[in-house]
DNA sequence: ACACTGACAAGTA
DNA sequence: CTACTTGCCAGTG
């Protein structure tokens, strides 16, 4: 168990509600250039856990990972944040993304 | 050590 | 926007 993962969480669990963040911005904050793959792999771990896994979408606003949530939760948990949803499991990525290189803490 | 899979991204057509 | 190809790293059998 590398380190790898506990960015990951830390970063995801930094995402305000209502706001979004794609696989590609958690890679690039964590210096990966194509670990967007490791996030996915990594969140999957966590779905169950305190981490906001659901705020963390594609490049395309795409809920990739509501399969891994029991029913609809992920989208309606969005809805609730007030996300903008173009589709039942497509959000308006670009009106509520968030960077985290933004922040740099 | 080898092969396959995976919540993906970026580029090109 | 869609469809196809390449790259990338970790986990599992």
């Amino acid at each position: 168990m590398d380190d790898y993962y506990e960015r990951v969480y830390e970063v995801v669990k930094q995402i305000p509600a209502g706001c979004v963040t794609t696989y590609g911005a958690i890679a690039q904050y964590l210096g990966i250039k194509s670990g967007a793959r490791m996030v996915g792999y990594a969140l999957n771990k966590v779905a169950e856990t305190e981490i906001p896994a659901h705020r963390v979408v594609n490049r395309n606003g795409e809920l990739t990972g509501k399969a891994y949530f029991p029913g609809d939760t992920m989208r309606e948990r969005l809805q609730q944040e007030q996300v903008t949803f173009i589709d039942d499991f497509q959000v308006d990525i670009e009106a509520h993304l968030w960077n985290p290189n933004e922040e740099l803490n």
